[in-house]
DNA sequence: CATGAATGAGCATTCATTCAT
DNA sequence: TATGAATGAATGCTCATTCAT
């Protein structure tokens, strides 16, 4: 539950200021040219700082997009929350949490796309550590499918709401990745509502099929 | 329709035979360690040759990232296509091919997962030829899908044929790209079951709609 | 008038030692291998450091013998200019200019052979901007010239002081790359003597001819 | 006096005309791209065989360029011997030695300048060899001043007339190697004659300082 | 804390040469 | 004789990382 990055500068501040610089440059750097194609000199010089500066606040390079990855998550999870009602009927609050997903993913395209893809770079224990988190929000998913099963809206079991909620997810992730060709075909309120259509009416017939 | 990578060998056969031995190194290497960190030594011992001998065949490393991303694209389309059947209902023929289609990818996984992760790596005209075989296939599944839609199985207009289709591929490389979480809790089959079952609900509720 | 090597460092007195110490390092193993057989890292290490600085420094091998012939030429018409004389009648002049060119040639073989044998390796614009400076040598071996047109000691329209300006210029190198005939019949003395001789009774008989 | 090239051929006649087809690809190829930077595969393919064949008529590929200075010395040689007169006034016959000089080295520009520029690049024993020939043909050239000497009509010891042949044959190489400039300034029959009124004008005087 | 010069292991790629067919 | 596939040493160049100032 921990995995901080190591840093020689003792001011948590400056830390936070100067990692605030860093992801936000590097993100911009690996949309661009990837994580292993951008150097850490590139990193460095994006973030307004020097290379030995860099190295003040991170141990290796690999902590960059550790740190990449896991501010992203920060994010993509604290705007998630915010958007996301407590209350109304099971079946809007599914409604709104997948639009609200949709939209943060959308909003933070880069960003989601760089995490998907670079994410596999990191090393075992940083990947574990990120994957949790992945784990974290496909909960925040399930439950509120949870919450329609409770209300009698969909008649599902556990295996499959955790498959509906992996595949919503997946759903969010695809619009960043599949860009070159789903984003020709729909924007992002016609994508959100065929893939809500789609979705509630196969729940609605696990319902009638009972 | 073009692409070929350059050899300086002459002998087709040979080229044939040499390239087999380098994807199938290739695919290794690359599952284990991403393109990036393979080195070309280590594909050309790997592959039981030397280095120079790598590029006889080859002109730059990325060629053999294209060559390993062509061949998988050819080896799922292929089988896939031996799979799926040419008779039955609508609803026989979609269901048939998705579980054909999971089943291929999970027979390949490992090949399907590098190809999926390390795609981006491609130049721009390597990247816009693979992406091609991709768009391929996802004709593939629509043309089942238009099948059903014209038996009057679903209701469902192109826009949301190619959505779905969309959906069905993304969630054969799921199977891939998420197996740390998915195959904790599912078998092939139960997702193959689980996932038809999903996707038939929904199609089903779109006729009752009308 | 550009034709500025890049460096990564930014300390320009450093990049003037540093450059140094590469020239003339680079000199002497061009002499004993030319430019092609000689690599980056025999550079480096004759320069007294690693070949990672080396290339803070430059950007590719050939800056190396543009720095190389830059300086050389650079020195050599530094030297020529301290030593011509800017009194005296045309023909005294005429002789100093020709045995001071000889002299700085003479102390300066190394250098100038490797120049005159490598040139051909630069790139079309570093050539160009090389050539130039040849061009300027000439040209003050011209001036001389005409100085002693204008004092009547010689009669020659401007092809001719154009020809024999560049013979003077090529007899000077000739002295290094025809160093294993010529400098077994001269020491650098006589040859400069004679050529001077040589020179003098063409341009008096010129002038008799009138 | 031998230095001859080893084959694994025997047919002589074969390994003649192998050999015309190596010089004449090489030739092409080195003025180009110099000796360096073209490949073995380069010239075995420009000369219509394959690299295997290549090195069944030489053993090293410094054996292509010893070949190629051998059999350009050799051509400049006999075609200069075949326009030399053997009559005429010692004047004439210089005048007529050095036009004709001039003229073989314009006709064989290339390889002249090839010749020139890359035998710095053979090896000890091949260099002295390709020297030797030199050697004989500035001797060629002493042989006439020496006929002028002794028709007095100039009055020059053996230094001299070594120095003055050394600069006749070096001004004949210059014809190639500042084409960029000189052959601007003048076009072959204009060099020529100046440069023979410079000679010419510098003999006389010689004799009238007497 | 910040800087940036120095380092050298590491990598892709080339190419002369060999040798089995 | 001719061919061309195979080899691997050699080389230019990069880049993460360190450390003295």
């Amino acid at each position: 539950m921990k995995k901080a990055v190591k840093s020689l500068v003792k001011d948590p501040e400056l830390i936070r200021k100067r990692r605030e610089q860093m992801v936000k440059a590097a993100v911009h750097l690996f949309t661009e040219k990837g994580f292993h194609r951008t150097t850490t000199r590139e990193i460095a010089s994006a973030s307004g700082f020097s290379i030995g500066t860099l190295y003040e606040y991170i141990r290796k390079k690999e902590d960059v997009l550790f740190l990449v990855c896991d501010s992203i998550y920060e994010e993509v999870r604290g705007r998630l929350q915010s958007l996301m009602k407590e209350e109304g009927s099971g079946m809007d609050r599914l409604k709104n949490a997948v639009s609200s997903y949709f939209q943060v993913v959308h909003e933070m395209q880069d960003e989601v796309l760089v995490m998907y893809q670079e994410t596999k770079s990191l090393s075992k224990d940083a990947l574990k550590y990120v994957l949790e988190k992945e784990v974290q929000m496909v909960a925040m998913i399930e439950e509120v499918i949870r919450h329609c099963v409770k209300e009698k809206i969909a008649t599902l079991n556990e295996k499959q709401i955790k498959l509906i909620a992996n595949n919503i997810v997946v759903q969010g992730q695809m619009w960043t990745f599949r860009r070159w060709s789903i984003q020709k075909l729909y924007n992002i309120e016609e994508y959100t509502q065929l893939q809500i259509e789609n979705l509630l009416s196969g729940l609605k017939n696990t319902k009638a099929m009972e």
